[in-house]
DNA sequence: ACATTTGTTAACCATTTGGTTAAACCATAC
DNA sequence: GTATGGTTTAACCAAATGGTTAACAAATGT
C-alpha cells in the first residue's frame, strides 16, 4: 500500500494549485502534473473536483486554527498575549502568504462549506482572550469596548496587510522590498498600537 | 444607435457576475443572461472575456478611488479626517459589499493588470493625509509612527471586516444581524481607537 | 505458487465554454 | 423607397475540461 504517499502528494499539489488559482481557476490536469501522477488518480482518491477542493480547504482551515488557539488559550497577561499573537501570526503568514486570502475568498464563495466548518471541532476560538478582556474591563484596566470589536481589530491589523498586499503596494506606492520591511516592523508595532488604543 | 445602452447593460451585468464569481468562475453566457441579451453581443462590444473583465475591474477600481480621494484631499483636521474616512468608507462598502474582496482577489491573480493601474491617472492617493501625519508628528501632537503604517492601520480596520466577514462570523460565532450591528458600531469606534493609538 | 485485491495508466467520452459566422434587423441618409 | 451602416440573433465550432473505463501492474493473503 503506497496509497498514503500518493494521497498526500495529491493533497500537497492540490493545496499549491488551489491556493494559487482558487477553486474555479484550478485545473485537475494541472494538479496532476504538479503531483507528477496520472489525472485519474485524483478521482481514484478524491472522487471529484469538489471533494478534492473541500479536502484542501479543510486542511487549510485546520492549519489556521491551531496556530491561533495555542496563543489564545495560553495562560499569560492580556497585553503579552496580544504581543505574542501579532508577532507569531505575522511569522506564520510570512510562511503561508496565500493562505488567508484563499480561505476568505473560498469561504465566501462556498456558503455550504461554512456550515461544515461550524460543526467541526477544531475551530479558531478566541473565547479565552475575550474572557480576559472582560475581566480587564471590569477591573478598569482597559476601556469599555466590546471585546469582540477588539478581537476584530486585532485580526484586521494583523491579517489584512497580507490579504490586501497588492492593493496596498499600489495605494501606498511602495516596492515589494519596502513593503516587507513594513510587515516586519508591524510585528511589534501593531501590538503597541492596539494596546495603547484600549488602555484605560 | 442604441449601442450605448447595450454596452452599459453588458458592463453592469458583467460587474454583477464577475464580482460574485470572479474572473475564473464567471461564464460569458451567465453575463449575457444577466444583461438579457445575446451572448454574441459581449464579443461585439468587448472582443473577449479578458477585455470585458479588465473593463469591469477597471471600473470597480475607479469606483474605489474617488471615494477615498475626496476625503483624503479635503482641508480638514487630521483627526476629523480619520473620522470622516471610517464612517464614509464603511457606508460606501455597505452599499458595495463585494467590491473590496473582488478587487483584492483579482489584483493578486492578475499581476499584469497591476501595472496598467499604476499608470492610470485616477489612483487612490493618501499622500495629503500622509503629509498631515508628518506635520502632526513634527508638532508633537501625534506619536512618531511611520505615517504609512498609520494609513495601513486605517485601511485594515475599515476594510477588513468586509473582506473577511465570513471568516469572522465563524471565528466570533456571530449571526449576520449581530455582525451588521458591529459594523455600524465601528463607524465611530475605530476612528476613536485609531486616534487614541496615535495621540501623543 | 496463485488468486484477489489495490494501485496506476493511457485512451476515451460527454459536456461546457469561449468564440465565430452569416444572415436578419433596423435606423438613418439619400 | 431603398441603399448603407451599424446592431442583433441563432446556429455553429473547436478547444478545454471534468470525469470514466478497461486493461495492466503491484501488493497481499492463503
Amino acid at each position: 500500500m503506497k496509497d498514503i504517499n500518493t494521497e498526500q502528494a495529491i493533497l500537497n499539489a492540490a493545496i499549491t494549485i488551489f491556493q494559487k488559482k482558487g477553486m474555479a481557476g484550478a485545473r485537475m490536469q494541472e494538479i496532476a502534473d504538479e503531483a507528477h501522477i496520472n489525472k485519474a488518480m485524483l478521482h481514484y482518491y478524491f472522487r471529484n473536483k469538489q471533494q478534492l477542493f473541500e479536502a484542501v480547504l479543510m486542511s487549510a482551515f485546520q492549519k489556521l486554527a491551531p496556530q491561533m488557539n495555542i496563543i489564545f488559550a495560553s495562560e499569560i497577561d492580556v497585553f503579552e498575549k496580544i504581543r505574542k499573537f501579532t508577532a507569531g501570526y505575522i511569522d506564520f503568514m510570512l510562511e503561508n502568504p496565500y493562505l488567508p486570502l484563499f480561505i476568505i475568498h473560498e469561504l465566501k464563495h462556498n456558503p455550504d462549506f461554512v456550515k461544515k466548518i461550524m460543526l467541526h471541532p477544531n475551530k479558531p476560538d478566541p473565547k479565552p482572550l475575550i474572557i480576559q478582556f472582560e475581566k480587564e474591563i471590569k477591573a478598569g484596566r482597559i476601556k469599555d469596548i466590546p471585546p469582540k470589536q477588539i478581537v476584530l481589530n486585532l485580526f484586521s491589523l494583523t491579517i489584512f496587510p497580507f490579504v490586501g498586499d497588492t492593493l496596498f503596494k499600489i495605494v501606498l506606492d511602495i516596492e515589494d522590498k519596502d513593503y516587507h520591511k513594513m510587515i516586519q516592523e508591524r510585528k511589534t508595532l501593531i501590538a503597541e498600537q492596539l494596546i495603547s488604543s484600549i488602555s484605560a
